[in-house]
RNA sequence: UCCCCGAUAGCUCAAUUGGUAGAGCGAGCGGCUGUUAACCGCUAGGUUGUAGGUUCGAGUCCUACUCGGGGAGCCA
């Protein structure tokens, strides 16, 4: 009696006969037997086809399957160190839901313009995969931790008639004949929210119009924001940091494997350990001013150019065997590591470009103005687990942030810059909760008031200290998989000028 | 908005620096009973991004444009 299975659950079934539905990962025939990788969206098994008298009727139209094809097999489990998973499959019937022809995407190396214009085929390689199981169990636990926790989900609208922050990087639409915008956060609605339900969160795609194209921007993406009232500075930073925690802890249980294949260096996601570093704006302007932001980026330009150099010569001695008389898959293997090769090499020569210019940004830092991206690098750099840093001049901070009582001069905020360089991931504040100078910000922003009124109201209506934060999630899951570039953080990345598939 | 790099077969790349456009993968056919990006042989596959220019001759040099990649600024 044959069984449907899911490669997945084979582990339950060895020594019995089970039927897998998949499709074609990958194949190596031989002349009378064949090897077919099945792909069922838990797994890979290889499934084993002999050529005998029982297989005659299926065996040479399976040997020849394309990838991708889909495909039922039946066969019996077993365990055998040699096939990927661990177990495999003997096959004793095959059923071709589809041959399949001209798969586009091979097992040999593509270009990313390629790979982005194959998005919706892309993401069944093993790379993709194992990032988006990764990205779906960082949602679980990010909705566990504030269901958990006794908040309440308030879900945000996305067309807003209002900015929440900068108003330049608004997506405007014609709502039947007004002009709104997509959300760029839903912060403002989680404060009305947490006058009503005391702890509340939203989670969903915000839009930033930004004209960026960097690794680090999408033109879509998702934040996960609380908001909690009657709470300070303190105790937000607090929640951050038990809810950062919880999600690393979390992955690492889950997906230690995955990681592993994504090549991720566990040990310092290991390292997220409580309590996160601390310093306010103020240090950090010193910090980037002082010798060790200096020593930091000295050094870099000397690693940098060392391996600049050990480059050079590993691309001349891999072209050497790719141009030489080796075998083939020899020849293949090097012109392939030279791509690799020639890749890190330019993109080494562009950060040994920047790298004075970095540095000065960073010795003239002055009071005042914002962190810029390679500020934050260099702080993140300069610590081995993810660091907040408060207090910011008020003036280059949003208008809701609330004025530190004790120096007029900065906000009660935080940014969380996670570990590795990757630069900040969450924003976050107390609220300023006195209306007199949130309406005198507002003036001072020169934003129109008549758009806020309702924001107004929570003032005005049993007006409490409150707070909250947002986590850009994209952001978080390329920093937890160790991906350099966020469109590989979700499934269908909008980025700008890009929006196919 | 600015700076750097690139565009050659379906894909990834070569082309001795201005002299007859090649290889691997993928596809098709054949061979091989334990393969791990399998391997071996054969076949098909090209208006070298577009428009001009220089030249006896341009994939290669020049100009403009289009598209893509990376970065700066700005941001989660």
């Amino acid at each position: 009696m044959e069984t449907k299975t899911t490669i997945d659950r084979l582990c339950d079934h060895v020594g019995r006969t089970v039927t897998l539905s998949g499709w074609v990962y990958n194949t190596r025939a031989s002349g009378k037997i064949a090897f077919i990788i099945v792909r069922d969206g838990t797994g890979l098994c290889q499934c084993v086809l002999e050529r005998n008298d029982r297989t005659a009727d299926f065996f040479d139209d399976a040997r020849k399957l394309p990838q991708e094809s889909s495909l039922e097999v039946t066969g019996v489990v077993s365990a055998d160190e040699r096939a990927v998973g661990g177990y495999e499959l003997k096959a004793t019937g095959v059923h071709v839901v589809q041959a399949t022809r001209d798969y586009p995407i091979t097992p040999k190396p593509h270009g990313i313009e390629f790979l982005m214009r194959h998005r919706h085929l892309w993401f069944r390689s093993k790379r993709q995969w194992h990032i988006m199981r990764i990205r779906a169990t960082a949602v679980d636990a990010i909705r566990r931790f504030f269901n958990d926790n006794g908040y309440i989900l308030v879900d945000t609208p996305i067309f807003a008639p209002a900015a929440g922050e900068e108003i330049q990087t608004l997506f405007k639409v014609d709502y039947f004949g007004e002009p709104v915008f997509l959300a760029q956060t839903g912060q403002l609605y989680v404060e009305a929210a947490c006058m009503s339900h005391r702890k509340v969160y939203c989670f969903g795609p915000t839009f930033r119009a930004e004209k960026s194209k960097t690794r680090r921007h999408l033109s879509e993406f998702w934040m996960v924001e609380p908001e909690i009232a009657y709470a300070g500075l303190d105790e937000v930073i607090e929640v951050a940091e038990d809810f950062v925690r919880s999600i690393v802890e979390r992955v690492l249980r889950d997906h230690r494997d995955e990681l592993i294949e994504l090549d991720r260096n566990i040990e310092s996601l290991e390292a997220v350990k409580k309590p996160f570093y601390r310093i306010t704006y103020t240090e950090a302007a010193e910090l980037l001013r002082g010798p060790k932001a200096r020593e930091l980026l000295e050094n870099d330009l000397v690693e940098k150019k060392a391996r600049v150099a050990e480059l050079d010569k590993k691309i001349e001695e891999l072209d050497a065997v790719a141009k030489g008389g080796g075998k083939q898959w020899q020849k293949d293997k090097a012109a392939a590591e030279v791509i690799v090769a020639r890749e890190e090499h330019s993109e080494l020569e562009e950060q040994i470009r920047n790298i004075p210019h970095h540095m000065e940004l960073a010795a003239n830092f002055r009071w005042g103005s914002d962190l810029g991206g390679s500020d934050e690098t260099i702080i993140s750099r300069l610590h081995d687990r993810p660091v907040f840093v408060t207090h910011y001049p008020k003036y280059v901070k949003a208008f809701y942030m609330r004025e530190d009582r004790n120096d007029d001069r900065v906000t009660e905020n935080f940014d969380l810059l996670a570990p590795e360089g990757v630069g900040e991931i969450i924003g976050g504040s107390a609220r300023e909760e006195d209306l007199d100078r949130l309406l005198a910000r507002i003036k001072h922003d020169g934003l129109p008031q008549e758009d806020y009124e309702w924001y107004l109201d929570l003032r005005r209506y049993g007006s409490v200290p409150h707070g909250g934060f947002g986590l850009g999630f994209e952001r978080t899951v390329a920093w937890l998989c160790g991906l350099k570039h966020l469109r590989e953080s979700i499934a269908y990345p909008r980025m700008m000028g890009k929006f196919y598939p």
